[in-house]
DNA sequence: CTGATGGTGAACCATATGGTTTACTGTTCC
DNA sequence: GGAACAGTAAACCATATGGTTCACCATCAG
């Protein structure tokens, strides 16, 4: 079901979140900081991310950490992988019929 | 812009058009054919896909045919591949921080 | 010419989405 | 214990989204 992943990276601010991410762990604070939203707009984006099984969170004390899920976007990879093997080998099957007549 | 394509990528509806159209080019009625959606929802599903930069139509007589751009997915293959760089690196660097200690 | 076909535009509707505020809970720190 | 802090829950709101139907236009086939 990978159009969960990409419903949940459409919006800018949860794939600005995600890109945070990429570079490591942070609180929830932490990610609504740099932002001009509220706390629980941004902890409902995260709620997004973890149901689409990007993100994680622990509850550490009363700070809740988010991570980047080790495997978040292999789906998103292989599916846009998978796609452009098909459009292009039918591509090349184009260009060989033309060269053939 | 990457999140355009991701939200346009974002619908089911849509995705499946995307899949079908990397088998190759066909009319929009072709395209409505298979779901139970009126013709004009998949219409505008198109013209989505169309201002996210992903598909082309051209209007054939009174057909409409539409196709996939030939570099329909490389900017979110790129996004893809360089986030998990970052975060793959970042757990190698955690690793050897690991070992060092 | 006429009828059927493929698509388009417009009006409309229900629901989902992204955001807010406010009040509350649970932790940490002095 | 009490103040400040991080998060959460709930109610609420405006707008976007995904869908419909109906009327209409243009084209192809007989």
């Amino acid at each position: 079901m990978v159009h969960h992943q990409f419903a949940a990276l459409g919006d800018p601010t949860r794939l600005a979140i995600v890109e945070r991410l990429a570079r490591g762990p942070t609180s929830a604070g932490d990610l609504a900081a740099p932002t001009t939203l509220s706390l629980p707009a941004v902890l409902k984006h995260v709620r997004v991310l973890e149901e689409a099984g990007l993100v994680t969170t622990v509850k550490r004390g009363r700070v809740r950490e988010c991570r980047l899920r080790d495997d978040a976007l292999v789906a998103v990879a292989t599916w846009t992988a998978q796609q452009q093997a098909l459009w292009s080998t039918r591509l090349d099957a184009l260009g060989t019929l033309l060269e053939d007549t």
